[in-house]
Formats: structure tokens, C-alpha cells, sequence
DNA sequence: ATATGATATTATTATATGCTCATACAATCA
DNA sequence: TGATTGTATGAGCATATAATAATATCATAT
């Protein structure tokens, strides 16, 4: 993936840690990754709620049963949402109310952000 | 992007305000994009302690000018970074720094998911 | 055992993303 | 002006991601 890097260190010549740092930017890269999707944020959304089957998910977001799914499973996946098999149904509910604590903040800042486009534009 | 979906509506029969809602989803899930990579994580991480130029960022990286800059880029775009010219420089600073909350508030899922995971291993 | 319905998975295709080299651009200096 | 240096950008390749249709799996009912 990234082919680059070598050993950059701190001043006092202790060698950072970036074997461990890349993999934790790795992971926090994946977590990130995994709400950057339209899709899968209107999944969460639907499942504020509480859980819900598959089928209801599909029906509530207007996508196809095998996206749904598959976006599901890569939420689950991230531990973000966890499974509960009913007989045939599949239920799903947020396993990470964290999540929303993100969207939140992400939120903010569009908002913030989009005021101050606002302000530049209208201000002059 | 998304081809499917129509308009799914509330209980009530109001129609939910999904085209609003699509908007602010996509921008929602941009957000999260630009923090989806690594190399991004690790420049903001670069320029916690202040602003840095292009070079500085890529001696700090290890990472090629190019790659640097297009990433400089994608987070300027985003508004997670602002850009100040000095002469022949490229000054780059955290605009938002909500995203080290949001940095933080994923470590937090991680670690919490992680020890779980421990837990299960261990204690099972 | 067979049929049915709910969910998961596979294969395929289209699109997006990241990385690199080469090059363009801008500011400074000789 | 031309040379130099720092930064940005275009083209091309390799890989990743997402959407879909088709198919497989599993639970239940008959």
C-alpha cells in the first residue's frame, strides 16, 4: 500500500513508533473508511431507533436486499452494528452509539464551516 | 451515485425530506472520506503543534512531494486544513480542530472494541 | 423431502482512489 | 532575463470500492 517511509525519529533520537503508528492510523483509516458511505450512514440512521431486519432496512432506505446486506455486513464488520438471528430474520442494531457522537461532530464542522462560506459570501 | 431509491415517507404521510437529507449524508460521508486515509491522518497528526510547510511535512512523512501535496489538497478542500503562502512556502495549519475530537472519539470505539475482543479471546 | 421466504455471498462491471513521474507554475535571486 | 527552489497538477497505471444480478444458504412450513 504505502511503499514509502523509513524510521523518521524524535529530536532526543529516540526512534518514534511508527511500526505501531502505522498501524493504528491504519485502523482508525478503516473506521473512518467505513463511514464514509451514504449508504451505510442512512443504515445507521435508520437503526437510531433501535434494531431492525434486513428486510425492513431495505424497505426503509429503498436500496436492493444484496447492498443492504453487504453494507451491513461491512458495519458489522467494524463492530459498529452487531447481529441478532431470529429464526429467518437477521436483526441489526447499533452495536457503537459512539457513532453518532462522530456524525455529530462532523456535523458541526459542516455546519460551522458552511456558515462561514455563508458569512464570506454574504459579507463581501 | 445512488440510483435507487424514492420517497419513503413517515408514519404521518409527510414526506420524509430525503433529497435534503441525501445532501447531507454525502457530505457527511465526504467528511469522513478525507479521514479515511492514513497518510492524511498522519499529516494532521504532523501539524497538531502548529503550522508546517509542504517539505517539512514531507521530510516529516517520509512521503513523496507529489503525494503530499495532493493530499494537502483533498484536506484543504475539506476545510480540515488552511493555507497561508509565504514567499516560495506553503504554510498548512488544522483549521477544524474538531478532528482531533473525532480522531479521538474513534480511538476510544477501537480500544473499546479491541478489549473486548481480548476479553472474548482470553476469557474463552 | 420439497417448497418458500429471508439473508448472505459470488462474479462482474463501472467507477473512484492513491501513487508516481514528469512537468507546470510562482516567487526569489543572480 | 534566466536560473533556482518550493509547490501544484496532469497522465497513466494499479488497486479498491460499490452496485447489480444470479446464486447459495438457512430456517420453517407443508
Amino acid at each position: 500500500m504505502t511503499s514509502e517511509r523509513r524510521g523518521a525519529r524524535t529530536e532526543g533520537g529516540r526512534p518514534a513508533p511508527r511500526e505501531f503508528d502505522d498501524q493504528v492510523l491504519e485502523l482508525v483509516a478503516e473506521r473512518f473508511q467505513v463511514l464514509a458511505e451514504p449508504m451505510r450512514l442512512r443504515l445507521l440512521n435508520q437503526l437510531r431507533d433501535g434494531e431492525m431486519t434486513v428486510g425492513a432496512l431495505v424497505e426503509a432506505t429503498g436500496g436492493r436486499q444484496a447492498n443492504v446486506s453487504r453494507h451491513l455486513s461491512a458495519l458489522f464488520a467494524q463492530g459498529v452494528v452487531s447481529r441478532r438471528k431470529e429464526g429467518v430474520f437477521a436483526y441489526y442494531r447499533i452495536q457503537d452509539p459512539k457513532i453518532f457522537d462522530l456524525c455529530e461532530l462532523v456535523c458541526d464542522s459542516l455546519h460551522a464551516r458552511l456558515s462561514a462560506r455563508q458569512r464570506a459570501l454574504g459579507g463581501g
